[in-house]
DNA sequence: AGCGTTAATGCAAAAGCTTCTCATCTATTG
DNA sequence: CAATAGATGAGAAGCTTTTGCATTAACGCT
């Protein structure tokens, strides 16, 4: 039960919260900018603003339930954490965002701060390309 | 001769072009935000407008003079190109940001980017960590 | 169930970074 | 040196994100 994630975040257990963890396990994309979910909070008919759409989405951060990625866009977007980490390859032409994951890049990475003497507390990789899907020419 | 890079990019030579310029070869930290530019136009008595500065970086990105980065800042960073591509590792302390270049995660990039049917237009790749420097708790 | 405490919400205002508008000025070319 | 196309500065405006504040709701205790 999703409730219990938000008690463990030290969170009180409100509607928004639980309508916006909802949404965010059961969105088509799983890329999400914070006025996407306000969007869809509101064609959902839910009265909720979107200062707690930011809000909650930063808590959820915070408590590592979500992700927050920036690409080059201008604003950011936000996944739901599933464990497994994993780099984006985004389309310039349509957006959209594929996941992949590659050991010896994660390896390399490692290496490459431990030389420099870094101590990683993460890192982002994105790849920008165009795609080979058919009607990339549209947005999804 | 610098003015020769800007002409060649279509632009006219112009004072803030070429302040803006000189400023970036000669700068201290390579990788510069648009307000520290201005505000060291500002130290060197050059009167020349934020605006200007923001527009002056973006022609010289289209020309590819620099090349813009957004590290998890809120902000973009500009620095000179240099011709060799390379990534970045951020110190989430003290914000040094040093370079690295890695032939295996380049070729691996490819192959991903490959086997997905996409067709790299670019990359970015930052590690953010902890840096070992002694006056790392100080922003440098 | 009801109450008190403390946190959460909605709204509007504000804040940061970046872009645009427009009147004025300047580099370039002949 | 004049004509012209382009560049500039200042301020306004645009976007995304954050904040202040009065109101409302959740939780623990009885």
């Amino acid at each position: 039960m999703e409730d219990q994630d938000i008690r463990n975040a030290g969170l009180k257990v409100t509607a928004p919260r639980v309508k916006i963890l909802e949404l965010l396990e059961n969105s088509e994309q799983q890329h999400v900018s914070a006025e996407d979910v306000y969007k869809m909070l509101l064609a959902a008919n839910e009265d909720i603003g979107l200062a707690t759409v930011y809000r909650v989405l930063t808590q959820f951060e915070e408590a590592g339930l979500v992700e927050k990625h920036h690409f080059e866009d201008g604003y950011s977007v936000y996944e739901l954490n599933k464990g497994k980490h994993h780099d984006h390859i985004v389309c310039v032409t349509c957006g959209r965002v594929k996941e992949f994951v590659d050991e010896t890049i994660e390896t390399r990475q490692q290496k490459i701060a431990d030389e420099m003497g870094f101590q990683i507390s993460e890192h982002e990789l994105v790849i920008y390309g165009k795609c080979v899907d058919d009607d990339c020419d549209l947005k999804p």
